[in-house]
Parts: structure tokens; C-alpha cells; sequence
DNA sequence: CTGAAAGCGCTTACAG
DNA sequence: CTGAAAGCGCTTACAG
């Protein structure tokens, strides 16, 4: 035999037609048991594995998903954020618990990658990682869902979204990190990261931040936010800069992510300011090096592995023609001791 | 016209055969330019794209390459080494630049795994990152190879290996790394690290460390060097309590992973030793964490970019049937404080 | 339970 | 430069 067997092969030796050789392999309840495990033991012997190609041309569907990263386009080598990371690390394996293979994209959202994994029959569908701005990216997920991609986002639940998504609870964990602030005894806590409907991630959390003073009876001053367009460590610093030169009085900061809230004890740790002594600080994501940071950082846990399971379980009911809408999962507050814990 | 369109289609709407879309579309140099534009601007308009599960089992190569990532099996759901997860990502890039797509599985090392992806026609090629013990991946690396599998590994480049593997040059590195130490004044420097053959990575910066001692004319010290079976922080934070324990001497620590030396500086910590007043401590890769410990890390950093698209490249060149060679890339001591600098 | 046959949507040698 | 035709290796309705 010459090249890579194929199914003729297996027939051949077996004594059967090839069609009773793909029902056998496929296993379906067509052929006897008998004739099916002649078939395998064909197969395993001279190590056959059916051609993907070939059977995802017939059957109309490639058991793969596509799983796109956004790539900003700005920064050029820029580290992938580590909490979408950990995220690939449970998408993939909650892929291959289900069967599928995964094809990964860093994608700039420029025109036309919309769903040509699907169009050109590579993927089943979409799962997307990141989307970078989320006005912007609004009229793309709105096309990509009327050209019937199958697409479920990782990201907040905005109204009149056009997608479905599955994100952590934001206004949640933004509640309950500022109200373990408040029991620590600080009440002059600044927020760091972009409110904008750009971001509706971090907004949920400075929403869930804002009830969390006034539930507690403080009240919130606008001066003490701060913008952040990216989600590094150098924007964290720079937004703890210019916090000390706007002068706030603050006892703490609440950063919408782990590398603005590291960025940021940098940042004051170089002015002499003590964290947590003088300052809290907290972020969100809690991604590895939190626990590492001096001080270890408090932050906010998204449940990676469960949010990997439900975006492919979301996908593939989808795939499967079924009904799926968007779901949030719990937030859980880390105490470490950034934020004055001990 | 319902469905996706096809070739036909597009065939049908610019009065030419299939075939001429087909060639037209694969920038053949046979048909017209004329034609081909009107061709290529019907594509755009339907937004056609070709299906490449036809295109991939008529041509027999799925421009798609396998990234096989290893997974313990013992720790379920241990984090990815961050230095792979930034290999990941410019392993990424790397084959997109290229027009590849890249398929990511995580493998635990079982028997059936091995060239599956390119048996079964989804991969043209597979890239492997991390292998878990060489001496036990070593005889499925061969069978790999004699299946004529596509194949390039990260990692160590060994004496007699059956497969080419890219690496970055790990003798120098613990060369220069140790060489750094003991310019700032440490002579007492212990190894912590698997220097078995299962290792050869680690294996290999012993080397360069014992080197760079002997050429400073220091006498190698068996007794300081600490196995560490898995690359980790507890795992490091071990070695260290077990290097106190014997009541080594030591002024200095070179771990061979920066997991395991943020490891060893947190119980030396504990313990009340000053990092780097009273024992230096250094590390290896450079992941993202290492420049937020307290101190920050001394490591030596390997350039992962280059080397992303040194194994996408060399994949490359041997799916085309060209001949590879293996090859290591340079390393860089990264100067931070753990070291005793400053 | 099994086989013969059609067909998935391309690519490419062959003929003109 | 273009077209007609074969064929990549499967899957599955159809017939028995």
C-alpha cells in the first residue's frame, strides 16, 4: 500500500463494501457487531484515520471551532492579557472534551474576517475572545449574526446586544470588592478604567462600585475616576500618577483590572506612598502574577474554567440549531493583602 | 440562491467555466487578467469563499498546522507555563504571517495522539511545545519521525534525537547568568533544577553553570544542587527550604525556571532572609511575572518572537520537502534586582 | 445488515 | 487563455 490508506483499503482487506467500512467506523447501528470490530482491528492495525477533509466536505461540518483572540492592532507585540489566557487554556479543553477541534485566530477586527472560518467551511463556528472596543465592534457582531454565524463572545451582557454572550457577573464583583473595601474601613476609593459604553465590562463594575458606596451611605465623587484607555500596567501607573496630581484625598483604589491595579501600587510605591498602609489597592481578573505582586493583590476571581465550558456548550447548541442566550457567571472576591486584609 | 455559494455560482454570474473561477481565484497566471478581476469582484460581491475542505482534500494539504501543547496528566487543571503561553503567541503570529492556520491541542502524552492531526489531513505539520520527560517521549518522538510525520519540537537540542527541535541555547545562558552572579560578588551559588536526562533543558543550563564556575576557578559543589521535578512555585519554594535545611552556605540561588525561583525567593522570605542582601536569587525565561516579584527577578530571557517563527518556518521548509536542521537561539541575562545589582 | 451509486466543492492534467 | 472531465476520500439515501 502506497501513500495513506483509505477506507478502500480497510474493504478490501475486510471483504466488505467501503460504504460498511464508514458505517463501521462512524459506528452506526447498521452493521453487526461482528462485522464492525473486524473493521476496527483493520483500521487500528494499519493505523487508518479517516480524512477530515474528506468527511467534513460530505457531511457539511468541520467538528471545529474557531476561537478568535483580538489583537489590538496598536501594539504590535503586545503580551496577550494572561486572564484571556486562561481562558484559551479551558476553551481548549473543553473543546476536546466535547470533540472538537480548535482553530486559533489573533485577529485584528479589520472588515473581513467576519465569519469566513465558518464561510469557508474551516469552523462551525465562532467563539471571540476580546473584541477591543465595543461601540465599534457593535456593527460587525450585529452582521455577523445576520449572516447566520454561529458566534458566542466572552464579555459583559449589554442591552440590545445583538450576540450572545457569556460574561462574569461585573456589577457583582464590582460591588462586592468595593463593599470589602468599605468593611476595611476605607471609604475614599478611586476608580481606575474606562466607564464608556467602549467598555461595558469595566462600566458593570463601576456600576456595581457606585451601588456598593451608596449602600453604604458614601458618596461617590467623579473626580475620583479615572480613565484608562488599555488594560497594562503602564496605564495603571500613569492613572495613579494622576491621581496624586489631582491631589485626591483617597484611602484606595479599585483598578478594573489586575495589570492597572499592579501598574498603579508601582506607581505609588515609587512616590513613597505605603500600599495598603496608606493606600488599598485592588483590582480585577486575578490573573497569576496578582498573587506575586508586593503586595500580593485582593482581586476579583472570574471562574475561567466553568466560563470556557458554557462559551463551547453555548456554541455547540447553537451549531446543533438550538436556542441559547447569554448567561453571567459569579464574581468571588480574593483577599490578599493589598487591600489592607491582616 | 440558497446555501453558500459555490464556484458554480460564481461560474454561472460571470458566463466561464468552473474552472476558471477555480484558477482565477487561486491567482493562476492563465487566465486573463481581465477576467480574473471580474471573477474576483463576483466573489467579493457574494461574499464567496472557497471551502476548504474541497480545496484541502483536492490538493491534499490543509495549509493548517498542528500546535500541540503538553498537559501533565497528574495536575488537572494546572496553569499553563507562561513562557509556553507566550510561545503560543507568536507561534501565532508566526503561522498567520505565513497563511496557516493553527490548530491548538492540549495533549496529555498518550499513546494515539501522535500524528494523528496529519493522518487524519487536518495538519500539514506539527509544532510540539513541551513533551514532558524526554526520556520517555523520546521513543514516540522516533516512531513520529519514521511515520514521516512533519514535526518540530521545542526544546533542547540532544545528542542522537530522532526529530528537529528549535531551543534557545541553554549552556550559554546558564553560563552568562552564573557569570553575572559572580561578578556581583556571590561565589556560593546553588542549583536548583532536574538535571536528569528527562530534562535536558535543565540539564543543559547546569552545564553552562558549572562551566562558568570552574572558569572562575570555583570548585562545583555537588551537595547545592536541588532537584525539582516539576517546574513550579511550591515546587521551588521546596528546593529552598530544602537547601536550608542542609545548612548550605550558599550567597546565591540560580533556579532554572523563574516559577521555580519566585518560588525559592517566598520561602526564603519566610524565613526571614533578605533576597538579594543575603542570598541572590536568579531565574530563567522571563515570563511577565518574574519583573513584578519582590525583588524583581534577575532571569535570562529567551526570545520568544524569533523563536515562534523559527519553528513555523522550519515546519515549513519541511512540509515542502525541503531538509531542516535543528537550531538553539541566544539567550539574555536580564538584569533586575534579585540579583544584587543597584 | 450490506452494497452500488451519487455527490460534497474544489483543483488540475489534458485537449484545444 | 479557456473548457470538459476526472478525481480527492468520504457519507448516506436508496434498494435489496
Amino acid at each position: 500500500m502506497k501513500g495513506k490508506p483509505t477506507s478502500f483499503d480497510i474493504a478490501y482487506k475486510a471483504g466488505v463494501s467501503q460504504a460498511t467500512v464508514s458505517r463501521a467506523l462512524r459506528g452506526s447501528p447498521l452493521v453487526s457487531i461482528e462485522t464492525r470490530r473486524r473493521i476496527q482491528a483493520i483500521a487500528k492495525e494499519i493505523n487508518y484515520k479517516v480524512d477530515k477533509n474528506a468527511s467534513a466536505l460530505r457531511r457539511q461540518h468541520s467538528e471545529t471551532i474557531a476561537l478568535l483572540l483580538f489583537e489590538d492592532p496598536t501594539s504590535d507585540d503586545s503580551l496577550i492579557n494572561p486572564f484571556f489566557l486562561s481562558m484559551l487554556g479551558s476553551i481548549t479543553r473543553a473543546s476536546a472534551r466535547r470533540g472538537y477541534d480548535l482553530l486559533v485566530s489573533f485577529q485584528q477586527f479589520s472588515d473581513d474576517w467576519h465569519a469566513d472560518f465558518q464561510d469557508s467551511h474551516k469552523a462551525d463556528g465562532i467563539i471571540m475572545l476580546g473584541y477591543g472596543d465595543y461601540t465599534e465592534a457593535l456593527p460587525k457582531l450585529q452582521r455577523l449574526v445576520e449572516q447566520g454565524t454561529h458566534c458566542v463572545r466572552w464579555g459583559a451582557i449589554v442591552d440590545g446586544q445583538p450576540d450572545v454572550s457569556i460574561g462574569c457577573d461585573n456589577v457583582q464583583g464590582g460591588y462586592a470588592i468595593t463593599q470589602h473595601l468599605i468593611e476595611m474601613g476605607r471609604r475614599k476609593i478611586a476608580f481606575v478604567g474606562d466607564v464608556s459604553p467602549s467598555c461595558p465590562e469595566f462600566a458593570a463594575r463601576y456600576r456595581g462600585h457606585c451601588q456598593a458606596l451608596e449602600d453604604a451611605g458614601i458618596v461617590v465623587c467623579a473626580d475620583w475616576q479615572v480613565e484608562a484607555r488599555d488594560s497594562t500596567e503602564p496605564v495603571g501607573a500613569e492613572a495613579a500618577r494622576e491621581l496624586m496630581h489631582r491631589d485626591a484625598p483617597i484611602d484606595a483604589i479599585f483598578a478594573a483590572s489586575d495589570l492597572l491595579a499592579i501598574g498603579a501600587m508601582r506607581a505609588l510605591n515609587d512616590r513613597g506612598v505605603r500600599v495598603p498602609e496608606d493606600i488599598a489597592v485592588v483590582g480585577f481578573d486575578d490573573v497569576p502574577m496578582s498573587a506575586f505582586a508586593s503586595p500580593p493583590l485582593t482581586t476579583v476571581a472570574q471562574d475561567s474554567k466553568r466560563a470556557g465550558e458554557l462559551l463551547v456548550d453555548t456554541l455547540l447548541q447553537q451549531i446543533q440549531g438550538q436556542p441559547t442566550a447569554s448567561q453571567m457567571l459569579p464574581a468571588r472576591v480574593v483577599v490578599r493583602r493589598s487591600c489592607g486584609s491582616r
